[in-house]
DNA sequence: AGTTCATATTGACGTTCATCGATATGATAT
DNA sequence: ATATCATATCGATGAACGTCAATATGAACT
């Protein structure tokens, strides 16, 4: 694995949550499981566009999709949520031997 | 406050951290504030570039600037990071009274 | 004052993205 | 079989983004 994946991996996962719409979509999730069709009803785009953001939240790992018929049910998955709140922390957390402040700039 | 507006404004905190270059950014912040040649020697891009990712990542309340004679040093801004947590927390926390399956679409 | 250095801003370019309408797929119902 | 319905895929379009080179700003040093 090149060490330039490794920040395009990370990436994805933040990059299925910068759009509006498809934080409204988790955010309705929450509550449970919703077909697509429920979904599509709140949100002011169309049929494709939620399609779309659907797949994207699919692949990030955040969200699960179930079909059953000609319906697709949606859902938050447990394991990928803990998994971008582990790596939002682990992104984010100051590590012991910091160096706060009086470092100079050696240029 | 628009309701619209409210998704966006969650999405700039996570738009800050879905690029590559921006995460690797915050990476190295984490062992302290650094002067932004420092960072540019490590990242393969150029000046104007950097000074665009630090403009976003300052902006998204992530990453905080001080100025000291003609050197940035750039660090992590503990609020900003824990707000940030606090969000995606609330984003992908499943609610109680969670409809867990069996729900029957309507359309 | 003039030079040098670090950073910010500007303008341009190619890529990625969100969106749509149209069409395809696949399942249920008549 | 045919029609209908929910969803996925495709192709196009305009906006946003990452990047760069060039220039501007502003601070330190002759």
């Amino acid at each position: 694995m090149k060490t330039e994946n490794k920040y395009e991996n990370k990436a994805r996962v933040f990059k299925a949550l910068c759009d509006p719409n498809r934080l409204r979509i988790i955010e309705m999730l929450q509550s449970g499981e919703r077909c697509a069709c429920e979904i599509l009803e709140d949100l002011q785009i169309g049929q494709s566009t939620l399609s779309h953001h659907m797949k994207i939240l699919c692949d990030s790992g955040i969200v699960d999709g179930r079909k059953e018929g000609k319906w697709m049910y949606y859902s938050l998955n447990k394991d990928g949520c803990e998994a971008a709140k582990k790596l939002l922390d682990e992104i984010t957390s100051q590590k012991e031997n910091s160096n706060l402040g009086g470092r100079k700039c050696g240029c």
